[in-house]
DNA sequence: GCGCACATGTAAATCGTTACATGATTCG
DNA sequence: CGAATCATGTAACGATTTACATGTGCGC
């Protein structure tokens, strides 16, 4: 699915999977996680395809790399992929399952500790995100409109990162804000 | 993981797995999504764990129905997963990563499409979404602060999406015109 | 010498999708 | 009588997680 696409896209430029992985906690951690062995899997399996070649190399540290590069075949699945319009339906989001339930519990003390804690989880995110963009716009003087196509469409997605987490930010504000008055009124 | 959880939430009143998969397909699938074989699996398997308990009922339609139904067991493991803090770190959304990498078509006549038909139908998820609150709150008068504990946990869950899908048609439809006035500059 | 970052993997188990198989009832 | 809805499942494959296994180089 998705993962073997998001390979493909990193791997336009060569990496490896160790420097993949960290790509993935930094940027791509925020719509699809993956894990080290997972990555490594689906490496051999798309080289196995033929989507991506593969060659050793010396690290500075540690062991050797296994370097991998898409080929033109990886290259057209990455573009049918791009073509075929946006993949909707596949959206997940386990913690509102969690507060859907939530009423489970019938402890409103204890509804209230878990969206305050989802709050301050969103509000450190939209700080990194803020944090991102500062530095991006500081460093870059076609920063936002004037950036080549690669960096335009990232930030775009930056953008809808800044934007989705603000509003979750304020809809957990609000949420905290409910359960507390409830809280008043029926006291412990 | 959390389709465990949220089938032991569903099954704290007895459904069969047919109507399960409806519930989903209205309530559950805007944060996760499951299909009917994967459904009647994981109901064998919690049932087999001691978490759900079945019965053979006969249908008005169509052949017999097996009932399922939350034990003691299951119900520790639904309010262990409440108790234990918001899973974050789960979330996924595979048409960002296609934004990200749609720099890759090198055509900003494509990105507008992708762009349009992604604002298309976050707008008709936000008029679904507006349409349930508008007959939940016609149709009951403590809508939305004075719902029983189970109603209202759902109510912040239905908020978030109404709030998170405004934001991100605000988004698309911005991502749409940016991308419009770079066609300008750099007309076909 | 210990722990951490670098670096790559395998094995087993579970999760999830797709395709296949069956059959009753209802509506047009 | 054909299609849609109701109803339950199996088989095969692919995706994902968790645990295990190995080894280097650097700083304290």
């Amino acid at each position: 699915m998705s993962l073997d696409h998001i390979l493909l896209g990193i791997l336009r430029k060569p990496a490896n999977g160790y420097a993949i992985k960290q790509a993935f906690d930094e940027v791509f951690s925020h719509f699809w996680a993956a894990k080290l062995s997972q990555i490594y899997r689906t490496l051999k399996r798309l080289e196995a395809q033929g989507a991506l070649i593969s060659r050793s190399a010396p690290s500075e540290k540690g062991p050797d790399k296994r370097i991998y590069n898409i080929t033109p075949k990886g290259r057209r699945q990455l573009r049918d992929w791009l073509t075929r319009g946006p993949d909707i339906g596949e959206e997940r989001c386990s913690y509102l399952a969690q507060i859907f339930f939530l009423g489970e519990l019938n402890d409103l003390q204890k509804s209230l500790e878990f969206m305050s804690g989802l709050e301050a989880e969103l509000r450190r995110k939209l700080g990194v995100l803020r944090a991102v963009e500062a530095y991006w716009r500081s460093s870059d003087p076609g920063y936002p409109d004037r950036l080549n196509p690669e960096d335009f469409h990232a930030q775009l997605t930056l953008q809808m990162g800044l934007t989705k987490t603000a509003a979750l930010v304020k809809w957990a504000e609000q949420s905290v804000s409910r359960i507390s008055k409830r809280l008043e009124k029926k006291p412990v």
